[in-house]
DNA sequence: CAACATACAAACAAGGCTGTATGTTAGTTT
DNA sequence: AAACTAACATACAGCCTTGTTTGTATGTTG
């Protein structure tokens, strides 16, 4: 049953297909090779034969999601004069819109959420971490730039900004993956943003 | 040996900080309950006649940690004139300085964080969703007296102000859980609740 | 103090799942 | 076209776990 190159190509995405829709429903913990197998219409064998085990399987359904372009964002915000709040806030809005229209971003993020992050998931954790920490530098260095042409108000340091804007992002998409996506994350989304990004230019009102 | 009432107790809890111990470590779905046991030094029997089965012992793990008094905070917002802002950015002060010092709260709100919640800890999470439904109803509320004094700025609405503070708390925990505890809860989330609450005052200032 | 219930320990039964090893067929290469 | 190898299917060994059941000694109650 020797398939070609792109037929077995084939075969891994159904895989991925399919372990991203078991996954989704069971759950990571509770669903076995044998579903996924099953639900991609081959056996185990197919699927240890592409992947190494459970937690490469899930790992490189984390890869197959398209990342946004960090470079060319960090090029636009190189100019001396850049427009820092404009364009992290466009950012944003991206994400989001991407978050919503993407239904297999959505059940991979929901997935990742809430699997069991330990022992052999410790990896996949890890690396969102990473991934998170390079985002805050990123971020903390835009806000600074943002200081520094005198634009962030007062109250704020980069840090403060930066983690103030993770934690409602994070929030926003945490909320809105694991409890049933009840409302418009991207008009909300945008809403929020555009809210936030206000308050980093005034200046500290007295309460 | 027969136990008189009181050992068994204390037997009970001896299994509950076992099993708080075990499950933050291995993580609930990779600790078995024998595991459990062998910290507690007593047999999986003791465990199974004290408690369901794992949900049931996870369950009972949240419903040890004692929770704010919630009916003490609606009677503080009763008054005609009660300060909205002044007691929120209070109550969230003292959540936040609650887990930084309850070692017992960051153990297992991280349990909890980090367990796959789906199937048998479907109930758990829902659980947690209908308090958090709760409070975000009682927050909608007091941000809504708060426009009804005037003090809500005009880019604000209940809701909005409501699910911004909740992200941001929320994002807090989470990343301080999760992250290895690496900076102070305390201190830099009292200050984000600072400029959180002195946001929600200023008229939206034009960008 | 006898009868009963409690608080466990210890043994049991059964299963599901993982990883691997082997088999098989059909591309691919030379 | 022979030799080789990729792409799986199938079979297997084994393990760990869970839930339950039985045993038992000790409080507890009437």
């Amino acid at each position: 049953m020797r398939r070609t190159k792109a037929e077995a190509k084939e075969t891994r995405q159904q895989i991925l297909l399919a372990a991203e829709r078991v996954f989704y429903e069971k759950g990571v913990a509770h669903a076995s090779m044998e579903d996924v197998a099953r639900a991609a219409g081959v056996t185990r064998g197919a699927i240890y034969w592409h992947f190494a085990n459970r937690a490469d399987l899930v790992l490189e359904l984390y890869n197959s999601l398209p990342m946004p372009q960090e470079e060319l964002i960090a090029r636009e915000l190189e100019a001396e004069n850049a427009d820092v709040f404009g364009v992290l806030e466009r950012v944003g809005r991206e994400w989001l819109d991407m978050l919503a229209t993407d239904e297999h971003r959505q059940r991979i993020l929901s997935i990742l959420l809430r699997c069991d992050n330990t022992g052999e998931f410790a990896a996949i954790s890890e690396r969102q971490n990473d991934l998170d920490d390079e985002h805050m530098q990123a971020l903390e260095a835009a806000f600074a730039k943002a200081q520094g042409q005198g634009k962030l108000g007062g109250a704020w340091t980069p840090r403060s900004a930066a983690s103030m804007l993770r934690w409602v992002i994070k929030g926003l998409c945490a909320e809105w993956l694991l409890f049933g996506r009840r409302f418009d994350i991207a008009s909300e989304g945008k809403d929020a943003l555009r809210r936030l990004f206000a308050t980093y230019g005034s200046h500290a009102p007295s309460t």
